[in-house]
RNA sequence: GGGCCCGUGGCUCAGACUGGUCAGAGCGCCCGGCUGAUAACCGGGAGGUCGGGGGUUCAAGUCCCCCCGGGCCCA
């Protein structure tokens, strides 16, 4: 036996949230229910670490977060022993850059000497301290992981277990050191990745010049190239043609230039030339090999000393005839394409820029000269030889530093890299064998990608990330890659507190091979080596929990918004693939970006930043979730104000469905449900539907379309429960026969038990004080959320049935549309209602389903038969027929409709007096004509039983009635009533 | 320049993978009802050539191509 007890009936998140969330903490809520689950089937979920760069998360992590946390409330639900550890990526630039700003340093040369060790720590110290304030916004949102016991980037066990990942890749020969033209920011002094690239380009005006490369040998032909970065002319070595384009050679002034044919007009255009002569035509190939003169030879060392340089050399993917003239200046030390193909062809490279953006010793005349500075100097130069064709600028998309805003540049470093080249097919094949949810995230935008993937440089110059565990001798060279604290102690005798530099640093030892120094080499690692390792190193393996991860990888579930498919999708793709050789996930839900009302993206900078702190202040934070969780996932979502209002209304829906259920069965004896064979229609109709959602939210939660399911429970509550059943029910629930009340009262507790832990995956506040508050049993737990999903049993869903109570919507809504044709108001009851069909199941369903027609549609008698000939009649259509409406007033209607309506009225006064319904009784006396005696008479028992009156006594005049009662004078449909109500003490 | 996503009534969005009861929902608006869920609830109505054009098909928001607009990723 179960018993409820009434809901507070007004809907007030603001009060009960907080406590709710009071309540689970003080109560060790998920603790507890994570020990619960200890030894059942285990999920794996990992959490795609966030950046900890502010205190405050932006609404789209909110919501990021939220989603998680329905699947994990989801599978706990299920059953599932839930792995739910946060993460977060603590090392990099950002916070570097903060922390330097906060101190007020400009270089890597403050920082050397505030003290590498003190910087660090600040670094640290901010990474902790927003974490721990982002951690309790994301709780705001009831956002259940185990905040207790994070993973860290930059604890020294995940840091082992990073290492332990480099040493396996040194181990299989894929890491080496290289030397490469790399994106470079002078300011921070490091190498930058291309994702880091990619972040942020600049409208920059550059120099825009084009220069003539005089043909050796020749009196006056030249090579006419264009570049905006003559900070790159010490360092070409070659110029590079497409080989199936047009080239010609045009006379202009006594010069005969060569240049790409489709781009003659609009170069000389942009040079102010208009007369010139062409006079050759030949194809780009034909000019391989021609040697040309470097023009600032004489002032750039290294130029003398290059060997089997500057000539034409082809390419067919790197020419472009958009822009420039077809003669692409080329130097392998400052562009990739141009190394890529001087490799080719055996170029040698050149780049004298030094770590701060200055030119070498090499350049010469250059030598000390801030590369864009120089710019202008190199120009005079070309001009002063006659080299210069014709000098403009332009403004042009330029990469900029992605955290101090400083232009990049391109310079040749030595880098460690990890081989990829030869996996690229591997890795597609294993994205493939993941899950993606939608399907088109991972085929469709990885593809090309990952087939044009470059190795990967792992190495930065900076200091606040994990150090790359290399050691190389001094004196021969020899290197040794470490994979843990323990190796480290082995070899040195030292035992480190802190993994990071500078600590690590000052670890050396002899070296095997020749007694030599072994020196660990400064870099630190990209932080997408950090987060790429998570799937393993969140849990320390394979130092620690070795069982534990073996049973569970791949990892079950990841989910983040779509510009991770090349971030962290593809760096623990890439980094289970250098490892374990597998995609290290089974599947992939990606979402979209938040934007603001007006479809903008959401920046603090711009202002349309909505903090979480202000969501709060206006809806709850069951609104909030709701509102996301409806969303389709993968799609970009426009933040609404309007939006959220409207999903709390729907959700004051359904907290006074559970109000309004509560009210009717509260402190009643509630047994166990009727066999199926015994029930109502209208009850096996509700059940077969509360069985239909279960299903649909199982199964689309399982595939992760959360919006399906949010809605499906949605409109489950809404349009099932609150629109049509309990409409139904709130009679029955009253009904004078108590089989048929207990029933119904069975019935109707059993599908709002069974939905609530349903409705707790998405909006867990409202359902834990539901069910705390009216639902929870004494031998039930202490919190909704050990409750587990009942299972959808396929024997309780009719699909006819609830097709039949399609079409009976169908027939309600074509008789409301009648009488409202007809002007007759819904109170009023009407004869008989005649349904006009051809359709089986409509008539079936008229059959079967009387009861809900009748008190609907308020009418006596309904019964399927042909079109009414004769008589008053109102008609409507609907889909499957015709529904037609007997107007006829007889004495019964007419009496119906006044009973209805005093019955109305001795309740308005009952509300007037704050009687409560099921408790309080009463008198009543009512005064008024022939008809409302009738009334009275022939449905005394109905209204007495509505009312809950005791006695209910028609009076001639006022001195019949007891003193004390309560009068009022009603007008019902032109009759004057008085009506006295009076309290049964 | 390439790739991907989106563009459905005034607003916010489902439906598109698997062509055919898919032209829907909520809000807003208009009309009405109910009155012990009541600072709630219910019914009805108006309103969309599903961004534009072309194609495939007996049949296309749904598949294909092109274009326009918005966004993202990459060059």
């Amino acid at each position: 036996m179960s018993r409820v007890r009434q809901l507070t009936r007004n809907f007030y998140p603001k009060k009960y949230e907080p406590e709710i969330l009071k309540f689970w903490d003080e109560a060790r809520v998920y603790e507890r229910l994570r020990e619960a689950r200890k030894g059942s089937k285990r999920f794996h979920f990992l959490d795609g670490p966030p950046y900890p760069s502010s205190d405050m998360p932006h609404p789209g992590t909110v919501w990021n977060k939220i989603i998680k946390d329905s699947v994990l409330r989801f599978k706990r639900g299920e059953g599932y022993d839930v792995l739910d550890k946060p993460g977060w990526d603590t090392h990099g630039l950002p916070i570097e850059v903060m922390t330097e700003k906060a101190l007020g340093f400009t270089s890597k040369k403050d920082i050397e000497n505030y003290g590498i060790d003190k910087f660090v720590l600040k670094c640290k110290e901010l990474a902790t301290k927003n974490l721990k304030s982002m951690t309790e916004h994301f709780k705001e949102f009831a956002v259940s992981m185990d905040w207790d016991h994070p993973y860290r980037t930059f604890e020294n066990e995940y840091i082992e277990s990073a290492w332990w990942g480099v040493k396996k890749i040194w181990e299989s020969g894929r890491l080496y050191e290289g030397e490469r033209p790399v994106h470079w920011c002078p300011r921070c002094e490091t190498v930058l990745s291309d994702y880091e690239v990619s972040e942020s380009y600049k409208d920059l005006m550059d120099p825009s010049i084009y220069v003539k490369f005089k043909v050796r040998g020749s009196e006056n032909e030249y090579l006419l190239i264009w570049t905006t970065t003559p900070w790159t002319l010490p360092g070409n070595v070659a110029v590079m043609v497409h080989p199936n384009e047009k080239y010609v050679k045009v006379r202009v002034d006594g010069d005969l230039l060569i240049l790409a044919k489709a781009r003659l007009e609009a170069v000389m255009k942009d040079a102010g030339i208009e007369e010139y002569e062409v006079v050759e035509e030949f194809e780009g190939r034909t000019l391989e090999g021609l040697k040309y003169e470097h023009p600032l030879e004489d002032l750039v060392p290294v130029q003398q000393r290059i060997k089997d340089a500057h000539r034409v050399v082809l390419s067919e993917e790197y020419v472009t005839m958009e822009e420039g003239s077809g003669c692409v200046h080329s130097a392998p030390g400052h562009g990739k394409e141009d190394f890529e193909v001087g490799m080719r062809y055996g170029l040698p490279v050149v780049s004298p820029v030094d770590e701060r953006g200055r030119f070498t010793e090499d350049a010469g005349k250059y030598a000390g000269l801030q590369v864009r500075e120089a710019n202008n100097i190199i120009i005079e130069d070309l001009s002063g030889r006659g080299a210069l064709f014709h000098r403009g600028t332009v403004i042009h998309k330029y990469p900029v530093c992605w955290r101090c805003d400083t232009p990049l540049i391109i310079r040749t470093t030595k880098q460690w890299f990890v081989k990829l080249t030869d996996l690229r097919k591997k890795l597609l094949e294993e994205s493939g064998r993941a899950k993606w949810v939608p399907k088109w995230g991972g085929e469709r935008r990885f593809k090309d990608w990952l087939l044009g993937l470059e190795d990967w440089i792992i190495s930065r110059q900076r200091y606040w990330g994990i150090p790359l565990p290399i050691w190389r001798c001094e004196s021969c060279g020899h290197i040794e890659v470490i994979g843990s604290a323990k190796e480290i102690e082995d070899r040195a005798g030292v035992k480190l507190e802190d993994l990071h530099r500078p600590w690590v640093d000052g670890v050396t030892w002899k070296c095997p091979k020749c007694g030599g120094k072994m020196r660990r080499i400064p870099d630190i690692m990209d932080v997408w080596y950090d987060s790429g390792v998570s799937f393993f190193a969140s849990l320390g393996y394979p130092h620690r929990n070795r069982e534990a991860f073996q049973e569970i990888f791949p990892v079950d579930f990841i989910t983040e918004g779509h510009d991770q498919i090349r971030g962290w999708f593809f760096s623990l793709l890439r980094m289970g693939t250098l490892l374990f050789n597998q995609v290290p996930y089974k599947s992939v839900l990606m979402h979209g970006f938040m934007l603001d009302e007006k479809g903008r993206e959401m920046h603090k900078r711009l202002g349309n930043y909505v903090p979480p702190p202000e969501i709060l202040k206006n809806v709850a934070r069951d609104t909030f979730r709701f509102f996301v969780l409806t969303k389709v996932p993968w799609q970009d979502l426009r933040f609404s104000w309007k939006g959220l209002k409207e999903m709390e209304r729907r959700l004051s829906v359904i907290w006074n469905v559970y109000v309004f259920a509560t009210t009717y069965l509260r402190d009643k004896e509630l047994g166990q449900l009727p066999p199926k064979e015994e029930l109502d229609p209208v009850n096996r109709w509700v059940l077969s539907r509360l069985h239909s959602m279960m299903k649909r939210v199982r199964e689309s939660m399982n595939e992760y379309h959360l919006h399906v399911a949010s809605n499906e429970i949605l409109s489950f509550l809404i349009d099932d429960l609150s629109h049509l059943y309990l409409r139904v029910a709130r009679k029955k629930l009253r009904s004078k026969n108590r089989s048929v009340a207990d029933q119904w009262g069975r019935v109707l507790f059993h599908v709002l038990r069974e939905t609530l832990p349903y409705l707790s995956i998405f909006a867990p506040l409202m359902s834990e004080k539901i069910y705390l508050e009216s639902f929870r049993g004494e031998k039930d737990p202490d919190s909704v959320n050990f409750l587990l999903l009942a299972d959808p049993d396929n024997e309780m869903i009719d699909p006819e049935l609830e097709d039949m109570m399609m079409h009976v919507r169908s027939i309600i809504s074509a008789s409301g549309f009648a009488r409202s044709n007809a002007g007759v108001r819904k109170r009023q009851p009407l004869r008989e209602m005649v349904v006009v069909t051809e359709n089986d199941v409509v008539r079936k369903a008229v059959e079967v389903l009387k009861d809900v027609l009748v008190t609907e549609a308020n009418v006596r008698e309904v019964r399927v038969g042909e079109a009414p000939t004769d008589g008053k009649w109102a008609q409507a259509d609907f889909s499957e027929g015709s529904v037609f409406l007997n107007l006829e007033m007889g004495d019964e209607e007419i009496l119906g409709g006044l009973a209805r309506e005093l019955t109305r009225r001795i309740q308005l006064m009952r509300k007037e007096l704050g009687l409560t319904i099921g408790l309080e009784r009463i008198e009543v006396y009512v005064q008024g004509d022939e008809d409302v005696r009738r009334a009275l008479e022939r449905y005394y028992d109905e209204i007495a039983w509505d009312s809950d009156a005791n006695v209910i006594k028609f009076v001639s005049d006022e001195s019949e009635v007891p003193g004390s009662s309560f009068g009022k004078e009603w007008e019902v449909d032109d009759r004057r009533v008085f009506i006295w109500v009076k309290k049964v003490e």
